[in-house]
DNA sequence: ATGTCAGTCAACGACTGA
């Protein structure tokens, strides 16, 4: 069983590289982040086209969130509840699998900008509140995965260039601590479950030729309780829609249980 | 500061966010 993430970084544009991947990749469920559509936007007739069911939380410019599976979805939840934040960017689901009841949580972290911003204190503030809701969400759902893109490297080893980024955005050690307090959660970074290729990244700038360079970060990423972290035998990115014609800057990252 | 995408508004180029 697959389980994906992939910020696609507007829908409108990558629909065709979207499902060519899936054609291709056949993941059994895809988060996908940065739909900058709005819910009357979503190409839903495409999507199931392609043999996939949607439930998606849409806005419009920014943000929006969508996971896309084979199988249906219930228990639905639209961003974190109890939160009347506008920004569109959590959308979680339960659905019946050959491994149980999974619960799938699909997340757009926000980026911070910078540390002087206050997008940066906004951002901090939403992992507080996403770490409390998933701190019951843990203890409800044994088999738990959380994708999606986090906006945080969580090791100088997955930053490029560590020293030209210390203490910047996405790397910082306030980041830093709120994803090690999801780890603490008792949940595993299944990339890191494996022996990786060196300089693996999830994520290049456009400007500058971040891509030719590599000159990336790993920022999305796939995270799993314990029941399904031993259940997890291999997690990579693939670079493949990287390289296509106006890509996202953002490559999937897929994790493979069983 | 740089640079490149994508979206909006509104009118072809400025702005924002990433």
């Amino acid at each position: 069983m697959k389980v994906a993430t992939w910020n696609v970084n507007s829908l409108k544009v990558r629909l065709p590289q979207v499902l060519d991947w899936l054609a291709t990749e056949q993941p059994d469920f895809v988060g996908l982040q940065e739909l900058k559509l709005d819910q009357d936007k979503f190409p839903e007739q495409a999507i199931e086209a392609a043999g996939y069911r949607a439930i998606w939380l849409g806005q419009k410019t920014y943000n929006g969130v969508a996971i896309l599976s084979k199988l249906a979805a219930t228990d639905v939840v639209f961003n974190i509840p109890g939160d009347d934040d506008a920004q569109k960017r959590l959308i979680a689901a339960t659905y019946d699998t050959a491994l149980g009841p999974l619960r799938l949580i699909n997340v757009y972290c926000p980026n911070g900008q910078s540390l002087e911003s206050d997008k940066y204190q906004y951002k901090l503030a939403w992992f507080d509140r996403m770490a409390s809701w998933l701190s019951e969400q843990v203890l409800t759902y044994p088999n738990l995965a959380i994708v999606g893109d986090y906006n945080i490297a969580p090791a100088d080893e997955d930053v490029h260039d560590p020293k030209r980024w210390q203490g910047q955005v996405l790397v910082s050690a306030p980041e830093r601590d709120a994803f090690a307090r999801l780890i603490d959660l008792g949940l595993t970074d299944s990339f890191r479950l494996f022996e990786q290729p060196e300089k693996s990244f999830s994520w290049w700038d456009y400007r500058l030729n971040g891509y030719k360079r590599n000159a990336g970060l790993r920022i999305d990423h796939v995270l799993l309780s314990k029941p399904l972290a031993e259940r997890c035998h291999a997690c990579v990115i693939d670079r493949g829609p990287r390289e296509n014609e106006q890509p996202s800057d953002h490559a999937p990252v897929i994790a493979s249980l069983r």
